[in-house]
DNA sequence: ACTGCTGGAGCT
DNA sequence: TAGCTCCAG
C-alpha cells in the first residue's frame, strides 16, 4: 500500500526520465538498419510467434501491442521487424538492457541526485542544480536557449492558433514576472533538454522526461509526450491536469486499488477524490493510505528521490507455463542450476564492478497440485544467508526448493516412484539475491566512491572511528567461503547427475537435454572451480570480469567519455545542438506523424494545493555529495586496478580470527551500518 | 495457463 | 525477519 510522506519543500525540480522503448532502441543500435522501421523485440517464439516485451512506435501507429504475441503483430504488420531477445542458459538474458540502462543513468546522474527506478527510468532532484543556474546564470539573462528546450510542451501554457508555440515556450522560460517556482522550472527545463541531448549524444537513445515539482507530478508527465519529448507541469497547472485525471493513470492505482476507488466509492477521476475528506479515505484505506490519497488529489507527494543509481536486488527467474511445468525433482534442480548460475555470474560483476555483497538468498516458485483439497495453496518463499560460489548458490537454492516443496506437499501429499514426482507441477522458479550492501573499505576510498548511493550515511558513518572498526572487523555473511577454506573444510563432491536426465526428464525435448548434459558437464567443472577460488572468491570475479567491457557507474565523466569514444561501433557525428527530434525525423520520413502532434493544452483554473515555506535544508550536504571531485576518489577504485583492490580487501578480511562464530548477528551489524539510506 | 522477467515496496 | 501481497513496465 502507498505510505503518505511529507513534502520536504514545495519548491523542489523533480525529473521523470522515459527511456523511448528502451529494447527496442537497444536492438536498434545493434542493428541499425532496424531503425526507422516498425519493430517489436519478442523473447522466444515457440509458442505463437513469442511475447512482445517491447514495441516501437512506427510499430504501434499500426495497431501492435505489448499485449501481441509475434504471430498476431505479423497479422496486423505483415512488415514488422521482430528481434529476439538474447537467450542464454535456456531463459531470456536481459544483462544487454541492463548495462545500457546504466550506461543512460551514468550520463543522468551528472547534475543531481538520482535515483534508478528501473532498468529504463529514473528520477532526478535537479533542485540544487536548478538553484545554482537561477543564481548564476538565470534563463532571464540568457540570450539563446537550447533548440530542444524549447520544444518543450509546458502544461496550461495557452496557444492561441497561429501563435509561434516555440516562441510561447521562449517567452515562458524568460518571464520576468514569473514565481520563484516557476524560475525553477524553467532552469529544470534547460538542465533536462541538455541532459537528454547529451544521452542521445553518447548513447544514441532517445528518451522522455516529465518536470514537476515532486515524483508523482514528473512521472505523470513523462508520459504525456512520447516519445523524446519533455513536458512540464508549472505549479499552477496542477489541478487542471488532475481533474479530469482517470484514477487509474496515477501510479499505484493501475491496480486493485484504483478499482476499489471506482468500484466502492465512485471515484473516477483524481478530482472526484478532491470530495473525501482525509478521515474518511483514512477509515477505509487505512491511516497511511488514506492520507497518501487525500495528498495525491491535491498533487502532494513528499517522496524522495532516493539517489540509488544500482538495484538493491539481483534476481533470476523463468516461468514454465502449462504443459512445460516441471514434473521432476531433478528438472527443477536442472532449471536452479541455470538460474543459479546466472545469478551467480550478476553477483560476481556487482562484487567486481560496485564492490558489494549481497546476504540473503531467496527462492521464489509457483506450483499447482492436480490432485486434491487445497490446491489453492501457494508455493512457500524461503530464503538463507547468501554464500559466495555458483556451487554454493545452486546446493543452498534447491535446498531451499526442497524445503518449500516439502511444505507444499503436505506430509502425505507427494507420492515419489524414482525421482518422479506426482500430483505437482512447479510453473514458475526464481532465485534472486537481495540486502545487497557495499563493502567497507579501511581507505574509504570505495565508501566515497558511494556517496552517491547513500547520500549523507557515509560522511557520518566515516566521521566515526568507532563505526568504521566495527564495521571493519565484521564480515558479511558471503565471506563465509573464506572462513571455510581456512577451516579447511572438504570440498563437497559436485553431484555426478549426468545418469538421471536420460531417464528422469520427460518433459523436455530432445535439444533441452542435449543442453542440459552439456551445461551439466562444464557445470561440474565450473563447481570445481569456484570451490577453488577462495583464497579469494572476490579475485576470481574481478579476474572473471575484468575482460569484459562494462560500464562502470564509478567512472568519472572524463573518464567515461575518453572510454566512450574507444567504443566500437557507429557514433552520431556531435553537432552541437542536435535536436532529439531531428533525429527522429531523419528516420520518419513523414515528421507529422501522430507523435508530434500529440499536444496537451489546457486552460487552467484556480488550485487550491496547499503550500508550506521553502527550505533549502541540507543544501550543502548535497552540493558536496555531488561536487565530485576527482583528486579525492582513490586511484585504486577510479582505474579499476585490481591488485590494489585485492590487497584493500585482503586488509579488510585480516582480522578474520578476532571474529565470533555468529555470523547471522555480524552480518547483521554491518547491514545496519552499511544500508544505503536507510532513514533513522 | 498466459506476455515473461524483472524489480520495488509495504504489511504482519 | 521471513514470507506474503501488490504494483509497474
Amino acid at each position: 500500500m502507498p505510505v503518505a510522506k511529507p513534502e520536504s519543500s514545495d519548491s523542489r525540480v523533480i525529473a521523470h526520465v522515459d527511456m523511448d522503448c528502451f529494447y527496442v532502441q537497444v536492438e536498434q543500435r545493434k542493428q541499425p538498419q532496424l531503425r526507422g522501421l516498425p519493430t517489436a523485440v519478442v523473447q522466444y517464439n515457440e509458442w505463437k510467434g513469442g511475447a512482445l516485451i517491447a514495441v516501437s512506435y512506427e510499430a504501434r501507429k499500426f495497431g501492435i501491442k505489448r499485449s501481441m504475441r509475434g504471430e498476431e503483430a505479423k497479422e496486423v504488420c505483415p512488415q514488422v521487424q521482430l528481434v529476439q531477445v538474447p537467450v542464454a542458459r535456456g531463459k531470456a538474458d536481459l544483462s544487454g538492457y541492463r548495462n545500457a540502462g546504466s550506461e543512460v543513468v551514468s550520463i543522468l546522474a551528472r547534475r543531481g541526485r538520482c535515483e534508478r527506478a528501473s532498468i529504463d527510468e529514473v528520477y532526478l532532484d535537479l533542485t540544487d542544480a536548478a538553484e545554482m543556474m537561477l543564481a548564476d546564470n538565470p534563463p532571464q539573462g540568457m540570450e539563446t536557449i537550447d533548440e530542444e528546450a524549447l520544444k518543450s510542451h509546458i502544461l496550461g501554457l495557452n496557444n492561441e492558433d497561429g501563435s509561434d508555440v516555440k516562441e510561447n515556450v521562449r517567452k515562458w522560460i524568460h518571464r520576468h514576472n514569473a514565481d520563484h517556482r516557476d524560475k525553477l522550472l524553467a532552469c529544470g527545463i534547460l538542465i533536462v533538454a541538455e541532459l537528454r541531448m547529451q544521452v542521445l549524444k553518447e548513447t544514441e537513445f532517445t528518451c522522455s522526461a516529465g518536470i514537476a515539482h515532486n515524483k508523482m507530478l514528473a512521472k505523470l508527465a513523462s508520459g504525456m509526450n512520447k516519445p523524446a519529448q519533455q513536458t512540464v507541469v508549472p505549479f499552477s497547472s496542477v489541478k487542471g491536469l488532475l481533474d479530469t485525471l482517470p484514477i487509474r493513470k496515477m501510479k499505484q492505482l493501475g491496480g486493485k486499488l484504483g478499482i476499489s476507488l471506482q468500484m466502492d466509492i465512485g471515484v473516477n477521476t483524481v478530482g472526484d477524490l478532491l470530495q473525501f475528506p482525509e478521515e474518511k479515505l483514512q477509515e477505509r484505506y487505512g491511516i497511511n493510505t488514506g492520507t497518501w490519497l487525500w495528498n495525491i488529489a491535491r498533487g502532494i507527494s513528499g517522496e524522495e528521490v532516493e539517489g540509488r543509481l544500482l538495484p538493491k536486488s539481483h534476481g533470476s527467474g523463468k516461468t514454465f507455463p502449462g504443459p512445460r511445468a516441471l514434473k521432476t525433482v531433478p528438472a527443477v534442480q536442472h532449471w536452479l542450476n541455470q538460474l543459479c548460475e546466472e545469478l551467480s555470474e550478476r553477483l560476481c560483476s556487482d562484487l567486481d564492478q560496485n564492490k558489494r555483497i549481497a546476504h540473503t538468498l531467496t527462492l521464489h516458485a509457483r506450483a499447482y497440485k492436480s490432485s486434491d483439497s487445497d490446491s489453492q495453496k501457494k508455493f512457500p518463499s524461503k530464503s538463507c544467508p547468501l554464500r559466495y560460489g555458483t556451487a554454493k548458490i545452486q546446493e543452498d537454492a534447491f535446498n531451499l526448493f526442497q524445503a518449500g516443496l516439502r511444505e507444499y506437499i503436505g506430509f502425505y501429499g507427494g507420492k515419489t516412484r524414482g525421482s518422479h514426482c506426482r500430483g505437482w507441477g512447479i510453473t514458475s522458479l526464481s532465485v534472486s539475491a537481495s540486502k545487497i550492501v557495499p563493502i567497507p573499505s579501511g581507505t574509504c576510498s570505495i565508501a566515497k566512491y558511494f556517496h552517491g548511493q547513500s547520500t549523507s550515511h557515509f560522511s557520518s558513518m566515516q566521521s566515526s572511528d568507532n563505526l568504521n572498526t566495527e564495521a571493519t572487523l565484521s564480515l558479511p555473511s558471503g565471506s563465509e567461503c573464506y572462513s571455510e577454506v581456512n577451516l579447511s573444510e572438504p570440498k563437497i563432491d559436485f553431484p555426478k547427475e549426468e545418469s538421471w536426465i536420460k531417464d528422469t526428464v520427460p518433459d523436455l525435448d530432445l535439444q533441452e537435454q542435449k543442453d542440459l548434459s552439456s551445461t551439466l558437464s562444464e557445470k561440474t567443472q565450473d563447481g570445481f572451480i569456484q570451490e577453488d577460488i577462495s583464497p579469494l572468491l572476490l579475485s576470481g570475479c574481478l579476474e572473471q570480469n575484468r575482460s569484459k567491457q562494462q560500464w562502470d557507474l564509478s567512472k568519472d565523466e572524463s573518464q567515461f567519455k575518453s572510454e566512450y569514444k574507444e567504443r566500437k561501433g557507429k557514433r552520431l557525428k556531435d553537432k552541437g545542438t542536435y535536436s532529439i527530434i531531428e533525429l527522429f525525423k531523419s528516420y520518419n520520413p513523414n515528421p507529422s506523424g501522430s507523435f508530434l502532434s500529440h499536444e496537451y493544452n489546457r486552460t487552467v483554473g484556480g488550485t487550491d494545493v496547499s503550500s508550506s515555506s521553502y527550505s533549502r535544508d541540507g543544501e550543502e550536504g548535497r552540493r558536496e555529495a555531488w561536487g565530485y571531485n576527482i583528486d579525492e576518489i582513490d586511484p585504486s577504485v577510479m582505474e579499476e586496478l585490481p591488485p590494489e583492490i585485492q590487497d584493500e580487501i585482503k586488509a579488510w578480511m585480516q582480522p578474520h580470527e578476532q571474529r565470533p562464530n555468529n555470523m547471522v548477528k555480524r552480518s547483521c551489524t554491518i547491514s545496519h551500518y552499511f544500508s544505503p539510506s536507510k532513514k533513522s
